[in-house]
RNA sequence: GCGGGCGUGGCGGAACUGGCAGACGCGCUGGAUUUAGGUUCCAGUGGGGAAACUCGUGGAGGUUCGAGUCCUCUCGCCCGCACCA
């Protein structure tokens, strides 16, 4: 045999054409066999690939290509996630059209995936920018509106004064910025249009249960943030201007209904609606307007942090406490967000450390009203029913459990979150139709339109006469137009072309809506249209969804742990109830990969230290570079990128090449390995197999990879160390075999060229079976076991692997020189532990 | 403040359910081949010690015949959430 010098990109060119050629990924559904879809986020076309898609997408091309061999109908496919703000960008910078620089990237990148040999089928391909996709997500779109999941309104929203538009509250990020830009959001009342998730709150939140393949962090990041608080809605007469009852009420969300005795105070958002009708001419308005001013100033990160000083204002007016007829002050104050809640708050200075803190500020009274069990003040208070006392001694509140007091019948009840008389004085206030059991979310709708031209147009339409009409479904799509001139910053607002229009419903002149659609509206559901690709009648056939969803594997980074996740399940849910899809929960398994640094710091240009993939691929090939890249660590860690490596990882595959090239030729006779070297060999032969497959299931891919290094050490240590004559050819050509399966999913191309041309095989390593091992051939017949006197190690004793624990310890004992540490000694314990060791108590 | 994660050689990392800590790779040292270097191959490579040994998984305790792994406390770093009533 010849042997031929590994070329990297020879092969890999040759093999990537092959492949197209022989349409090796394509995959059709075939019910007869099982599936697996193995899915990477599908990536925003940014320009050229950087490292973090070349693991991305390594991880994922290694686990299709396993289970494929594995023999499951795997699908595994690529697409763009082409709208959005980039492209807005460079076109106004460099004066192209944004579709023209997002094709532009899209072709690049595509090129890129080509060379790293990633095993998609091309055919079911998306560009999220296509109006063959983005016309479904208009007609989702008007399927939600027809179940009213779609609302349009007016509140104070998240504006990015970066990217000219306004966001959704998950797209704000870290201290109060923008996620894709890092500029500070601003809050701004518009009118806006609206994904009602919060109708699915309580489902996104209790499913989590069931995603058991999930990581935990992921998990608790979404709970949190959908953030369920149970607790009771109170509703607070307001009285009128001279202090008497008036009938209208303010009603709150508390936690705490059992602390109600012990509100003190009342507290309004500053942007509460009712703070200026309040106070408008009377002699508080000027101290509530500079309270009203100052919050505005705040800017998001000072409000959120906690850290902002809190500011008050009494506003003249007084609120009556349903549970014992008390007039209490309401005053304004810049710690009470109008997001959340009702905007009003019943303040308890005892029970809470914000009120306590406003209480001591603005000299309020903190009656105590549920005391620690330990709290030197219940001998005096625990059975006391009225007020009797108007402050406390303490430093801090007591928002713990413990017993209630000064609370009227409830006195003496166990208070706190969920306790006796949470529930006692929630059921008293239903009974007088002054509360009520409530549930509350933090979660808010989410905010999908867009102040921006280059995203999906939302199908609506603006009629003087009949309001918002959706666009009827026969005339979708609302083709986004082409000659909009983006370079001058205009949006589809700015072309009367697009928004002139006749409203659908009375024919009447109407206005388009020029709004798009967030681009995380099209990311939220192209798992289910790679079902069905090319479909044009539907987004997708029942049938076919029902064959492939849910995805078995979804792969991506941790920054999604909240936004495209959780928009995900969203519309999952949804589509289940349209009846869609079977699947309630779109992702299975779900694995977040770590991110690739340089020296420490995440690799961007205006650092200056980006290693481009590309210069890689071209010293080291494509295969060096996928197999490096998940040598260096657990996919799930952040890595710091190693060029030395890289070429370490090279010098392995060369050596497995030369060693498949030196021994292909010894395939006539059967494997004898009837000497000890060559039993050794197969031994390990079995046991990489075997350790390989597991840790692929696992996603240990690194110590995949050094367990093949292992197996190449020991079958050159054979071939070098063992005569010409004496070797075992058919086990040498057995291991070859073996190792180029193994090495399969990670170096495919050298993989390929090995197994076809070196060793002869018709058909593609790709679609050959997996690597089968026997255990009883991986297990060895004699075990060295370890010998421990007095927890040290002492000797080693080589026994049969099958001896007899009797055998084993008699053995371990007559060990010299654990014979010589035991002399004199009394052996009070031996403790064996079989194919281990042995540890000897002596004393 | 709450929640989660992580601390192992010069470096990346391994040790899955408690059982020889440091697999595998990088780097380094020495040698062989070629010799111009590189490639390739062999040997070595946690610290101390001539050796027997001994010390070693951020630190301090504990459980155990035996702890990187389990428990308690503690230090450091990273991430997420946070005036959420």
């Amino acid at each position: 045999m010849s042997n031929r010098p590994y070329d990297p990109h020879a092969i890999e060119e040759k093999w990537q054409a092959a492949w197209d050629a022989e349409g090796l990924y394509s995959v059709t559904e075939d019910p007869d066999k099982p599936k697996k879809y193995i899915l990477e986020m599908f990536p925003y076309p940014s320009g050229d690939i950087h490292m973090g898609h070349v693991r991305n997408y390594s991880i994922g091309d290694v686990v299709a290509r396993y289970w494929t061999m594995r023999g499951r109908n795997v699908l595994h496919p690529i697409g763009w996630d082409a709208f959005g703000l980039p492209a807005e960008n460079a076109a106004i910078k460099s004066s192209t059209h944004p579709a023209e620089w997002t094709y532009a990237n899209i072709d690049k990148q595509a090129a890129s995936f080509k060379r790293m040999g990633f095993s998609y089928d091309w055919d079911r391909t998306v560009k999220s920018c296509d109006v063959d996709y983005y016309r479904w997500g208009q007609w989702i779109f008007l399927k939600f509106w027809e179940r009213g999941l779609v609302e349009r309104k007016k509140s104070a929203v998240n504006w990015c004064p970066g990217c000219k538009t306004v966001l959704a509250n998950e797209q704000v990020i870290g201290d109060g910025v923008c996620w894709r830009c890092k500029s500070v959001v601003e809050k701004r009342d518009l009118e806006q249009w609206y994904f009602k998730i919060t109708d699915y709150a309580q489902e996104l939140l209790d499913d989590l249960d069931t995603l058991t393949g999930w990581p935990e962090r992921v998990k608790t990041m979404q709970a949190n943030w959908i953030g369920r608080s149970e607790g009771a809605e109170v509703d607070f007469e307001l009285c009128n201007a001279s202090g008497e009852p008036g009938g209208e009420t303010i009603t709150v969300f508390t936690t705490r209904p059992d602390t109600l005795f012990g509100c003190s105070f009342f507290l309004l958002a500053p942007e509460h609606p009712l703070v200026s009708t309040l106070t408008e001419g009377t002699a508080h308005a000027d101290a509530v307007q500079a309270v009203v001013r100052a919050t505005a100033r705040e800017t998001a990160v000072e409000r959120a942090s906690g850290e902002a000083e809190k500011l008050g204002a009494f506003t003249g007016r007084y609120v009556i406490n349903p549970v014992n007829g008390e007039k209490v002050p309401v005053w304004v104050s810049n710690y009470v967000l109008m997001e959340y809640g009702t905007g009003a708050v019943m303040a308890v200075p005892c029970g809470d450390e914000r009120d306590f803190e406003f209480a001591r500020k603005y000299g309020l009274p903190i009656p105590p009203v549920v005391l620690a069990a330990d709290d030197p003040l219940l001998s005096e208070l625990g059975t006391v029913a009225d007020r009797v006392m108007d402050d406390v001694p303490w430093d801090e509140a007591f928002a713990g459990d413990g017993v209630m007091v000064q609370s009227g019948a409830f006195t003496g009840m166990a208070g706190g979150k969920d306790s006796e008389g949470m529930r006692a004085v929630t059921e008293w206030l239903a009974s007088e139709g002054r509360g009520r059991f409530s549930v509350n979310f933090r979660l808010r709708d989410w905010l999908i339109s867009r102040q921006r031209y280059w995203g999906n147009p939302i199908p609506a339409i603006h009629c003087p006469v009949c309001g918002l009409v959706p666009v009827p479904e026969d005339q979708l799509p609302v083709v986004l137009p082409k000659d909009v001139d983006i370079t001058k910053g205009e949006t589809l607002a700015d072309h009367p072309e697009f928004y002139e229009t006749t409203c659908p419903a009375c024919g009447g002149a109407a206005r388009r809506e020029t709004d798009t659609m967030d681009t995380f509206t099209c990311s939220s559901w192209y798992y289910f249209r790679y079902c069905d690709a090319r479909n044009d009648e539907a987004l997708f056939s029942r049938e076919n969804a029902d064959y492939w969803m849910p995805v078995d594997q979804y792969i991506g980074g941790i920054e999604h742990a909240i936004l495209h996740l959780l928009y995900s399940r969203f519309f999952t849910k949804v589509f289940a109830d349209m009846g869609l899809t079977a699947a309630r929960e779109p992702f299975t398994n779900l694995l977040t990969q770590g991110m690739v640094k340089k020296d420490g710091e995440t690799m961007s240009k205006s650092k200056g230290n980006v290693v481009a993939p590309e210069d890689m691929i071209a010293r080291y090939g494509a295969d060096a570079l996928r197999a490096f890249i998940l040598f260096m660590a657990p996919p799930d860690k952040d890595l710091d990128w190693n060029q030395d490596g890289l070429e370490g990882m090279y010098r392995f595959l060369n050596r497995v090449w030369r060693y498949v090239e030196d021994v292909a030729g010894g395939g006539a006779t059967p494997v004898d390995a009837s000497d000890d070297p060559a039993r050794a060999l197969l031994r390990e032969r079995h046991r990489v197999a075997g350790k390989v497959t597991e840790d692929i299931e696992r996603f240990s891919f690194n110590t995949a990879l050094s367990a093949m290094m292992e197996l190449l050490n020991a079958a050159t240590d054979y071939h070098r160390t063992v005569d010409d004559d004496a070797r075992d050819g058919a086990l040498e050509r057995e291991v070859a075999e073996v190792l180029t399966l193994l090495i399969a999913p990670y170096a495919p191309h050298m993989a390929e060229e090995l197994w076809r041309e070196v060793l002869g095989h018709p058909g593609s390593v790709h679609r050959e079976a997996w690597v089968t091992f026997d255990e009883a051939l991986a297990a060895a017949d004699e075990v060295e076991i370890v010998v421990q006197v007095n927890g040290k190690v002492r000797g080693k004793v080589v026994v049969a692997a099958d001896a007899d624990e009797a055998t084993v310890r008699e053995a371990a004992l007559n060990v010299p020189r654990v014979a010589e540490q035991i002399e004199g000694l009394t052996v009070r314990k031996v403790v064996v532990v079989p194919g281990k060791l042995v540890s000897v108590v002596a004393g």
